[in-house]
DNA sequence: CTTGACACTGTGCATATACACACTATCTAC
DNA sequence: GTAGATAGTGTGTATATGCACAGTGTCAAG
């Protein structure tokens, strides 16, 4: 046991992924909804509707995750599904609702944004970001 | 709803402990344990005996987090436990059995940090776990 | 010595995640 | 047209995570 865990990297990653989640589900719990499900309305309203597997492809869920994660954002009644003509697809979009919370909450996603570029440095932030987005690509 | 989510900081981090989540429990799997638990493993017998809440702070855990997982590990018979000479303490080690889980694994660990590091290259390898450690921070 | 402050701990409940498995709809080859 | 292939979907079960709340042990102030 000569080995160095603290360069393991999914330690790492679940250790940041929790730290930051903590942080972003703080300022999403006044209205209700957590992180997850802000950022999953968000980029549901962004790309219009779409069937599941697509979303998640698009988001890096598994799939069976985001049909429990849609089905909790379907009962709040911030997304509405519907059967596609062909197939058996099923597709999703934010609803009115789901688009007005939205609307309220991004002063406050914008906040946890500017906070958190402000601690890294501007430069850190996007740096971090193209990071994240090269290990989900791996 | 002019913003850009793909720069959502929450998102990203989220999709990407997702992606490498995946690929180490793949890898762990055969073995009957999870990344995390492997890699909490590997931190407690590196610290040796800690308490709950000593473990969690070490490795951003929050504590409730961390008392179910060392509840399943101790189960499994890899993980001990023992109430303090003193205190309301839950003094947590790493059983024998533990240690030799931890040591066939290291194979796999050592191979799946590996190819990371190869698709990432190696100064972004270590570019990215510092990267994590500052979001860790934050 | 008891009362209150403090530190450490565990439980109830809810969301998040994913693998194994099963179901449904369409289309193509025969 | 029927059988198999393919694509899309949902369910059972398990781990992971954290907040709200409650219990336990120690010690100092009175």
């Amino acid at each position: 046991m000569a080995d160095d865990f603290s360069i393991c990297m999914v330690s790492n990653t679940r250790k940041a992924a929790r730290a930051i989640t903590r942080r972003y589900d703080a300022y999403a719990r006044p209205y209700g909804i957590t992180s997850t499900q802000f950022s999953l309305l968000g980029t549901l309203l962004e790309s219009g509707e779409q069937t599941v597997s697509e979303l998640a492809g698009q988001r890096g869920f598994e799939r069976t995750t985001l049909t429990r994660n849609l089905d909790r954002l379907e009962t709040m009644g911030l997304v509405g599904s519907r059967p596609a003509e062909t197939g058996n697809r099923r597709l999703c979009s934010v609803t009115a609702e789901g688009s007005a919370l939205l609307d309220r909450m991004l002063p406050v996603w914008r906040q946890a944004q500017a906070e958190i570029r402000s601690e890294l440095g501007p430069a850190a932030f996007d740096q971090t970001i193209a990071t994240l987005k090269r290990l989900a690509a791996v």
